[in-house]
DNA sequence: GAACCGTTGATTGTCGACAATCGACTGTCA
DNA sequence: TGACAGTCGATTGTCGACAATCAACGGTTC
């Protein structure tokens, strides 16, 4: 298997640490890669023996692969009948984002309640980054940010199963916003809601955390779902 | 693969329509019993040539099957180093059960919010049963009615990647309980316990039904833990 | 024409063999 | 003695071939 398959055009120059993980590993790499990038559409077919031809290897891997995606909910398997890119209608993307907003408001809690005060300043720093970004209108470097912010918020919650949990959201998030149609948000309010909720966190409001928290994920929720078409 | 393998008593007679569906699933199914029954014990390892033989089966499914039970939580499998039933300290059960009341919270409102008054009679006529046992003193009745009660819960909330979720948490406290030391839980009680969580779901008293929910799963919670000895 | 039933092609499921990797062991050398 | 390189055994990783399954197609029968 060499890079560069399965996409004509520029993939996979990072994570090159890779480099001798097992197979199943990097192949899940590539296809996840190209799932969340839009290359893969929902409900297009994945074909263990085509597949396998494709990056050349057997089909072992690939296979395993095949089910690392399924058990992160990125694709569908069902038995003898093959698998696909999993389509999301709105409802799944309802159901996704009110999940995320679940563990996100548990986060805060927990982070309000624990010490770890230090730890706020990576926020504060990823907050800058953002502006500078936004300023710029560089709005892929925003999100870029916008989901580290959001993913190293989890980390401070300190607890690995919430984490675990979250990362399989946050997967099907990126999904989500890969696949929606416009991307109208104002960069600025963007990083600014960011700094808010850091603010409340940092003096330990929860309330104020939380209904900032809430807020944010209910504007992007509202944004998505908006411009979502449904594949009738 | 003839059942009666991997553990010399009495073992897998449930679950027969398992029949013809694929071996990797009915491999996950009898190891996954085996490690929610006690009888692999946390730290047990798993090689997949062993498994392969006394099953008697190729490793192509066992390996598949243990990736199965990796992504659920219950086995800790390291590239080319191999797998063990995942140990369990006093972390991983605070964190087990404070995700579980923070879903079954979730699950709570959406009920409450939502219509489905008729799903409710489910629950009740499941605290009748389990109040039967209480009576006859049948403590492993009352635990399945228990866990029965909460899935349907889960289920009344309508929310697929809620119930996905919950499934993979609900394995978790299986496997805690089937370890714990001593259950010396008041059956009536917990029988109690049930109802009051279903009035207060009927009359849509979301603040008292979330109480009892906190409660219910924050008693649970300390049971547990103080009879809990750490692998250390 | 409709229901039934093999056939067929595509795909996944299962298998046994071989390769790659890792940790532990061992023997050498300073 | 202690560090280091090489070897060895155990285990997982990968492969190609064959078997099982399923849906769709087409022919047969009534």
């Amino acid at each position: 298997m060499n890079s560069s398959d399965l996409d004509s055009p520029t993939r996979l120059p990072r994570q090159v640490e890779f480099t001798n993980a097992p197979l199943r590993l990097r192949i899940a790499s590539v296809l996840r890669d190209a799932i969340l990038e839009g290359d893969l559409r929902p409900g297009a077919p994945l074909t263990e023996t085509a597949l396998a031809e494709q990056l050349e290897v057997s089909r072992a891997p690939v296979r395993e692969a095949i089910r690392i995606l399924a058990k992160e909910g990125l694709i569908d398997s069902e038995p003898y009948r093959g698998s696909r890119v999993r389509t999301l209608d709105r409802r799944d993307v309802e159901e996704v984002y009110s999940l995320r907003g679940l563990h996100e408001s548990f986060a805060v809690e927990r982070i309000v309640q624990g010490s770890a005060p230090d730890g706020l300043d990576d926020l504060t720093e990823i907050c800058e980054r953002m502006r500078r970004h936004a300023d710029a209108g560089d709005m892929r470097a925003v999100s870029a940010e916008d989901e580290r912010f959001h993913r190293r918020m989890i980390e401070l919650a300190d607890h690995t199963l919430l984490a675990s949990i979250w990362a399989q959201l946050s997967l099907r998030v990126r999904q989500i916003m890969s696949l929606r149609n416009l991307q109208i948000e104002d960069p600025h309010r963007v990083a600014e809601n960011h700094v808010l909720i850091v603010e409340a966190l940092r003096s330990k409001q929860l309330d104020v955390a939380l209904e900032r928290v809430r807020d944010h994920v209910r504007e992007g929720t509202q944004l998505v779902i908006d411009g979502w078409s449904d594949p009738s």
